[in-house]
RNA sequence: UCAGUCGGCCGGACGGCCGCGGGCGCACGUUCGAAAGGACGCGUUCGAGGAAAGUCCGGGCUCCACGCGGAUACGGCGGCGGGUAACGCCCGCCGGGAGCGAUCCCAAAGAUCGCUUUUAGGGAUAGCGCCACAGAGAAUAGACCGCCGAUGACCCGGCGAAAGCCGGGAACAGGCAAGGCUGAAACGGUGGGGUAAGAGCCCACCGCGCCAACCGUAAGGAAGGCGGCACGGCAAGCCCCGCCGGGAGCAAGACCGAAUAGGAACACGCGCCGCGCAAGCGGCAGGCCCGUCCGUGGGUUGUGUUCGGGUUGGUCGCGAGAACCGUGCGGCGACGCACGGUCCAGAGGAAUGGUCGUCGCCUCGGCAACGAGGACACAGAACCCGGCUUAUAGGCCGACUGGCGUU
């Protein structure tokens, strides 16, 4: 039994690719993916930006943000023994601290909720709800 | 003091709290993994740029190839000298172009000198090719207008006895290339002589070409002499000459290192039955595999150890150097030398962030105090250096040019 709530990087494609398999929650400012890798055990994160939405400074800024958000929010709403891949959005860069916060949040807890109900209906793929994939970053 | 051009430099500052990556020290435990190895604690310290960019040149480093020399092909470079590890970079100089000023000069043209600026600048008698449009003519040029011929052949009119005179029109052969026109460029310019008209046909000056004392390491400069003048431009067209160049790149490359399959060496073992002289073949049992246990079915077949190989994976390569800072000396300068000091990012789905405060900057509002807004120019290291090119808000310094003001 691992400790509660330790965070592990996602650093293999192959295992971003997974999580694209699972859920997604839309907010305006990101974009949240989750899957249940496991019953229980570490977290699992990792961090997307693609080069639509700007050059080099702006990726990293977008990626710094999102992730100093997740070291924020996942404590207190992140499940054990799930995958979260946080996909940066056009107004990434540029939103206001508090609104970016707020939308990891709220994205969060309607994961949970997915997660959970998606768990008793033994239902893990719900794959009808991407209608196309995200352009991978590099 | 303001504006412009050029060159150099900086490119937000300080602090609080929380967080991230590397080094070092202390803990030496937990956890992930087959292993190699990774993650997690506390303290301390360091942590993006002048372009980190484009990936255009030059190197280091790594692997591959490679006897030596030459020739050819291909690619690159191209005034001279210097700097440099090297360069297509940098510095200085030479030559050419442009602008301004001064002098020579009646003036123009031109020359000389000074300042500023610009320039891929070997060879055009080695050869080939091209020179659009316009224009008469574009390369051993050409004759459209024009000039001479023309003090007028010839024609018409008038006068006259005639010779002829007056008025009007006007051609050929032939000569010329001054002037006009076109063009990026037209086979010297100005003045005079000369001539039917002209022409370097002749002369003076200027230009040009050839030779050249002397000066300079050299590119090159040049006193002087000779020549009536010939020799157009383009080599970022082919080409010729000289010099340089092996290829691929850190996903280079090195090491560690499961399972499975196949390989090698050594040790030990090779049951029972049938057939067969033997080699061997078949069956049974056993072992192993099909995730585990039981059952059933199937497959496979000596066992063990070691070596080698290398896949997933991991570690290294990876930053003390053509380094930076200071002082002194040499050099016009690029730069070099000496001495002293400093350690200055090393990620790997990739650290340098979040937030708050004070100040600065910009925008808006306001007479002002002040208030509101702003992720505040361009932009993010990926093996490392030297250059070039491109992007860049704002600010600082210097030089030159011009305007205004003051003495």
């Amino acid at each position: 039994m691992s400790p509660p709530n330790t965070v592990e990087r996602l650093r293999k494609r192959s295992q971003f690719l997974l999580v694209r398999n699972g859920y997604r929650a839309v907010r305006p400012t990101v974009l949240i993916e989750a899957r249940q890798r496991a019953p229980d055990g570490p977290i699992g994160l990792g961090f997307t930006a693609s080069s639509k939405i700007g050059g080099a400074v702006v990726r990293n800024r977008a990626k710094r943000r999102l992730r100093e958000a997740a070291r924020q929010a996942l404590p207190e709403f992140g499940q054990a023994g799930v995958d979260y891949v946080f996909v940066a959005r056009r107004g990434t860069p540029d939103a206001a601290w508090d609104a970016l916060l707020d939308d990891v949040r709220n994205a969060l807890i309607r994961l949970r909720a997915e997660l959970a109900e998606g768990r008793a209906e033994r239902a893990p793929w719900p794959r009808s709800k991407r209608p196309s994939p995200p352009k991978e970053s590099e």
